[in-house]
RNA sequence: GCCGCGUUGGUCAAGGGGUUAAGACGCCUCCCUUUCACGGAGGAAUCACGGGUUCGAUUCCCGUACGUGGUACCA
């Protein structure tokens, strides 16, 4: 049915900040204009004055650009389809809403906002809560269809305020094929006289869709699941404007659900239960709210656009980590669910933590150098990196970095000294201080098996287990019963910087263990 | 209320008329490591419910329940 060049594109509105889901239909929509090397482009449907916010398209081509999925058309980029913003379009929609109107699909309308409410409550039933202007009740209103001709053209010659909306057929089954769903159909009587063009002559996002989808030839449309109640509206409007033989592919995509309770996810559900539902920091700047996101989190944009392809979509096989380049040669619409997926923020940090784990030392000091300069430390890229490949294996997320390894960085700052003070004693502070001065003796920088050889020679020497010896070297070095191999630390250290922990760490036991037994 | 869409373990999910119903996350136990982590080995689900169809249904059909989306001159 389709084989023309896949073009591909995501519309959203500038409003704030992108979350989750809005990302995940990116994905999709790259993945899938990839796949068939296709275009991807952006538009965005700036068509609500009054929910424009400053800043948003930014932050949408900084966050494409994080994750890179970087369109191919966009407004900032240009393109052959240009302009990319529907504000800049707005001269061309009011004539295909009046081809409709001539053609008898659409009419117009002038009932205030005031008449339209005072329908609303006057029709208000327990049965019918929300009354819709359908094909029953344009009847009685204010419009093109209820009123005489000469009327109708005196209203419009004085430029009364007026909206067309879509004339609605009373009773037909519309049917048409989602890539997701399959077959859907829908009864038109059951779905309002919806607004096509606005007073303010902007089209609101039913008309601009159609018109733009059609203009810029997209050949799939791929959109949230909220969608879907919607698309006989568009599809009558492809129709009618008699563009059906150039109607896209629909797929509507699963929404992406609250962790708890019910409901598509939302940003509040995020600063409620503790995790990012942002891809990159927002701060709204009418209200100056701020909301975290995945990047400053310490999200790894592959983990994050690994993390969320899975939501909804796998390739039938176990493998759940995917590189861009596999996600792009394996995408296809047919293998996504068609059921919402609960979020799981415990499942998107094990992906980062993969990918953090597998990543290479020097990468990732590059993004963690400028974390530790935040708290005003500064350590060359190498040694970051040394440590980096140290703790990367127990971080979860970028930010955490600095708990697994502010010890490399500055001496510990508290002991936990209960670990070893009781078993402290006379033989073990032997064992370090004659430790001391054999370190000189080494390299400045041993490696990690040269000091647990000399630290095994001498304690074999004492006949004090190893074992027991360990622990108390560890917390000299870190404070704390944690980290990465203890030779690994102290090689990373240097004997100088080793030696002055040591002799730190006696004389805090020693104290210690005197408070504790006087 | 009405309309649409959906329903396999706590979560993501594979599978699809006949199976011991994969795997992952999380949780628990054990091993490795005299730290933590990593890495191993195990443990926990009869597929929402009720009717059909069938020799046989978790898989097909119909209802019900539940969830979810829509019902704006918002997208």
């Amino acid at each position: 049915m389709n084989n023309r060049k896949v073009r591909v594109r995501f519309a959203p509105s500038p409003t704030g900040g992108l979350h989750l889901g809005g990302v995940r239909t990116v994905l999709f929509n790259y993945l899938f204009a990839k796949h068939h090397k296709g275009e991807f482009v952006l538009r965005i449907e700036d068509t609500d004055q009054t929910r424009y916010v400053a800043g948003a398209e930014e932050y949408i081509n900084e966050c494409l650009r994080w994750c890179g999925l970087e369109p191919d058309e966009s407004p900032s980029k240009g393109g052959p389809y240009a302009p990319y913003r529907q504000s800049e379009r707005k001269a061309l929609y009011r004539q295909y809403a009046e081809q409709l109107v001539a053609s008898g699909h659409a009419y117009y309308a002038f009932d205030t906002p005031e008449e339209l409410e005072d329908m609303r409550v006057r029709l208000k039933t327990t049965e019918n809560p929300a009354p819709q202007y359908n094909h029953i009740v344009r009847e009685q209103m204010k419009n093109s269809l209820t009123l005489q001709d000469s009327e109708v053209q005196a209203l419009l010659a004085k430029n009364t305020p007026h909206v067309i909306r879509i004339k609605m057929p009373e009773n037909d089954t519309l049917t048409f094929t989602d890539m997701i769903r399959g077959e859907v159909s829908f009864n038109t009587g059951m779905v309002d006289d919806k607004v096509l063009l606005k007073a303010d002559g902007m089209p609101t996002y039913h008309l601009a869709v159609v018109v733009d989808d059609y203009l810029m030839k997209i050949s799939h449309a791929f959109r949230g699941e909220e969608w879907l109640p919607s698309a006989p509206v568009h599809i009558l409007l492809w129709k009618h404007l008699g563009w059906e033989s150039e109607m896209p592919e629909w797929a509507h995509l699963p929404l992406i659900l609250k962790p708890d309770g019910n409901g598509k996810l939302s940003k509040r559900d995020g600063d409620r239960l503790g995790f990012p539902v942002y891809a990159m920091n927002w701060t709204d700047p009418r209200s100056n709210e701020f909301t975290k996101g995945f990047r400053e989190l310490g999200f790894l944009p592959e983990a994050f656009v690994n993390m969320l392809v899975m939501l909804g979509w796998n390739d039938g096989t176990e493998q759940e980590i995917f590189s861009i380049e596999e996600l792009i040669a394996k995408f296809s619409m047919d293998r996504v669910h068609k059921a919402g997926a609960k979020f799981d923020f415990e499942k998107a940090k094990w992906f980062n933590h993969q990918y953090i784990h597998h990543k290479d030392n020097e990468s990732l000091a590059a993004l963690l150098q400028p974390m530790l300069a935040e708290k005003d430390v500064h350590a060359g890229l190498e040694f970051v990196a040394q440590v980096a490949g140290l703790v990367k294996e127990r971080l979860y997320v970028l930010s955490e970095f600095w708990e697994h390894s502010f010890f490399f960085f500055e001496r510990p700052k508290t002991y936990d000294t209960g670990a070893v003070v009781p078993k402290w004693n006379e033989a073990k502070e032997k064992f370090f201080t004659t430790w001391l001065p054999k370190l000189d003796k080494l390299p400045k920088q041993p490696g990690a098996a040269e000091l647990e050889a000399s630290f095994k020679e001498l304690a074999a020497e004492m006949q004090i287990k190893v074992g027991e010896l360990q622990l108390p070297f560890r917390i000299m070095l870190t404070g704390g019963k944690f980290g990465p191999p203890v030779f690994d630390i102290a090689s990373t250290l240097g004997v100088t910087e080793t030696q002055k922990r040591i002799a730190i760490g006696v004389d805090t036991y020693r104290k210690a263990a005197d408070t504790t037994n006087a």
